[in-house]
DNA sequence: CACGGATTAGTGACGCGGGG
DNA sequence: CCCCGCGTCACTAATCCGTG
């Protein structure tokens, strides 16, 4: 019976999709099917039910995971247990009131067990620029290339990775400019100019714009991994000789903090920064806005 | 505007390939 | 045979969007 496999921790991701009613990307489905084998597994050692669960069954296990899970993982895991109950038609048992007050008293305990990504400033774009500016080395080239750009561009990871070369164009007085989603984004004359220099060095025609680079400077025709572009900025931590971890996702925090300094309201970061919800720009610039707050307070005191 | 649900990013392990 | 830069795999964690 169908049902047996998914009560044995060896649910494939095949046979998983295969009873999903929606369709769902590769990395959901990975996820799901783990969550759910580790599910199976902790109801197999206290010998319970995995499928239907007991609500209770369900409050301890979350409580379990609490102990050693981030709060992300949880709730993706209810939601993973959630989904295959609905697939074989049987009461959802993470919708109780029970597994919500279990669920509420570990987000209070686990209030900021989410970390952010570091950002990377200006300074040390500066100083990256300071550092590789004279390389002739074609790894340096792109690499300086991509970090400013990210940054300028408020990219995230996997908008680089698709970025063509038919998405830089010129406009009347020769400005770089990039095409992202029918938009068209300037580019600052600084970054237009290590654009350049990549595009020259690599001597790339058509296709993809960043590419893999092997050590002896042999350009790869297909796009830069994913990560390769992570491995790309842990780079800018060891040449900036940091104790902070970079990730693909700096360039975007870092810019994004850097515009609200400068003064941008929210709206203008997420229009920048092409968020459909100005929650994530939010998130990423609370603590400044709340900081710029405490002092303009203090000023009125003063005053 | 918090939260539920879905996608994307982070990250170590491992393996490849060809010049030294 | 080693090494470097990268791609792939396999997994966990963070981001992000719609909605009520």
């Amino acid at each position: 019976m169908v049902k047996d496999i998914f009560l044995s921790t060896e649910l494939d991701i095949g046979t998983l999709e295969a009873h999903l009613s929606k369709r769902y990307s590769h990395n959901s489905l990975l996820s799901f099917k783990n969550d759910w084998n580790n599910f199976v597994l902790f109801c197999q050692l206290h010998h319970v039910v995995a499928l239907p669960a007991s609500t209770t069954a369900i409050r301890i296990f979350i409580e379990k995971q609490a102990k050693e899970k981030k709060l992300a993982s949880i709730k993706r895991s209810l939601v993973s247990i959630s989904n295959i109950h609905t697939a074989f038609d049987f009461k959802d048992p993470t919708k109780t009131a029970q597994v919500k007050v279990a669920l509420g008293k570990i987000r209070l305990d686990k209030k900021d067990d989410n970390k952010q990504t570091e950002g990377i400033t200006v300074q040390m774009l500066d100083k990256l620029e300071a550092l590789l500016f004279h390389s002739i080395e074609l790894k340096d080239i792109r690499d300086l290339c991509i970090w400013h750009l990210m940054f300028e561009l408020l990219l995230k990871r996997g908008e680089l990775r698709d970025l063509q070369l038919d998405d830089v164009c010129f406009d009347e007085s020769n400005n770089g400019m990039i095409k992202l989603q029918q938009c068209y984004y300037p580019l600052s004359e600084s970054t237009n100019h290590l654009l350049s220099n990549w595009i020259d060095a690599s001597q790339i025609r058509n296709g993809y714009l960043f590419r893999a680079i092997d050590r002896h400077q042999n350009v790869s025709d297909k796009h830069l991994n994913d990560s390769s572009i992570y491995r790309v900025f842990r780079r800018a931590n060891e040449l900036l000789n940091l104790d902070i971890q970079f990730s693909g996702l700096s360039a975007r925090v870092g810019a994004t903090k850097e515009l609200a300094k400068s003064g941008y309201s929210i709206h203008e970061i997420q229009e920048m920064g092409r968020w459909v919800s100005p929650a994530m720009p939010n998130q990423y610039i609370g603590n400044i806005e709340r900081s710029e707050r405490q002092k303009s307070r203090f000023k009125t005191k003063k005053a």
